[in-house]
DNA sequence: CAAACGTGGGA
DNA sequence: TTCCCAAGTTT
């Protein structure tokens, strides 16, 4: 490692300077990457920009299809910011993370209010734009526009981790600080988007969480992990801790063929997204008989919406987030009578053919699904 | 700054 | 079954 900086001068990005890192990764990236991927080939920044936001925190396999429909429905940066954000919300719709799909929806109509529909290039303001932080700046400022810019994924976490025997965990401040200083240290002159791109093709294909293909990885050389037979222990893993479990008891409400829907709180789990209403403060045994408080309960909360006609309870479903996990005990309803409610804006009466295709959870989209029968229409008219 | 925020797949 | 965590950002 060519070292720039005076000897005795304080550690600082220079003493990460190493241009054969860069030049390894160019080469391996070129023979040996990925070069078809749908948002790939492409300087159309709002292309770039989608794959980025939906490949946070998810994998490829996991977005391609969405990615697809999503550019179906919304085939411009302009058809997106002039959309109404439930659309939105229903095309993300089992994506997860839904703060991003608002993120992605307010984004779009600032480039096009404060940009013109085109996105700077400049990474410092991509990260000002909602939902872009400082990592999704770079890769979008580098895959659209060739900015010589450093990413700092999880892929890139868990090379450097290995390469440079990093015996830390990722996630503490001063280890993340330390990995930006090398990742800025150790980008290339020329080829930033081989550079980038190989990073995360190196992370997703070779150097991966468990069983690394050491074998084929240009870094082998260098790699103290492999040199020191740490490949398994690196990087450091999170810290665990215990995962709470909640419960929710969720209303079914059927009538004439159409399942009422609520509205979430734009912040919190699900945020922004259709489900079923809630009977709060009751949690029911599993699959026990309802107590007679929670049957008052479950008449005052219905009669808002009609007169109760017949209730039932449906299996407890469990659903496991990544802090905790929830027990839904869903309670199916049927009505004699349905109430002309206060269109309050939050509640909303939606035909079982629709439910597909609707802003739902997950899991609350296939509990339906799997109630109604995936044929929609015709099994609802049963209820 | 630690915690919140989804979901699905691999081992 | 259970654990781990993926092309992170926001609060």
């Amino acid at each position: 490692m060519k070292r720039l900086t005076h000897p005795l001068a304080p550690e600082g990005a220079a003493d990460y300077i190493d241009p054969t890192f860069s030049a390894d990764l160019i080469a391996w990236q070129q023979q040996h990457g990925r070069h078809t991927l749908p948002w790939q080939n492409t300087r159309d920044a709002y292309l770039v920009w989608l794959s980025e936001i939906m490949l946070q925190q998810t994998q490829v396999s996991a977005v391609l299809g969405y990615y697809a429909r999503f550019l179906e429905r919304f085939p411009t940066l302009r058809s997106l910011a002039e959309a109404p954000v439930e659309d939105v919300m229903a095309q993300w719709s089992g994506l997860g993370y839904y703060t991003r799909a608002r993120n992605l929806h307010k984004c779009a109509q600032r480039v096009v209010a404060e940009y013109g529909g085109v996105f700077p290039s400049d990474p410092a303001l991509l990260a000002e734009l909602p939902g872009i932080g400082r990592s999704t700046a770079a890769a979008i400022a580098a895959f659209s526009s060739g900015a010589r810019a450093a990413i700092m994924d999880g892929n890139v976490k868990r090379v450097f981790a290995r390469v440079f025997g990093i015996d830390a965990y990722p996630g503490e401040k001063k280890v993340e600080q330390a990995m930006w200083l090398r990742a800025e240290a150790l980008l290339p002159e020329q080829g930033i988007e081989a550079y980038t791109q190989g990073l995360m093709d190196m992370g997703a294909t070779l150097c991966t969480r468990s069983s690394p293909d050491c074998g084929r990885c240009p870094m082998q050389p260098r790699c103290v992990a492999y040199a020191t037979q740490r490949t398994k222990d690196l990087p450091v893993r999170k810290p665990k801790k215990a995962t709470p479990e909640k419960h929710a008891t969720m209303l079914v409400l059927m009538d004439q063929g159409q399942v009422l829907l609520e509205q979430r709180p734009a912040s919190g789990i699900w945020g922004g997204l259709l489900s079923l209403p809630e009977l709060d403060g009751h949690t029911l045994a599993e699959d026990d008989d309802i107590p007679p408080a929670d049957q008052a309960a479950l008449v005052a909360a219905v009669s808002v919406f009609g007169e109760m006609e017949s209730h039932e309870r449906l299996v407890t479903v469990t659903h496991v987030f990544t802090h905790y996990k929830l027990h839904i005990a869903p309670l199916l309803v049927t009505l004699a009578r349905r109430a002309p409610f206060a269109a309050d804006g939050r509640h909303v009466w939606l035909d079982a053919s629709r439910v597909s295709g609707a802003a739902l959870p997950a899991p609350i989209k296939k509990l339906l699904l799997e109630l109604l029968g995936d044929s929609g229409a015709a099994q609802a008219r049963m209820f």
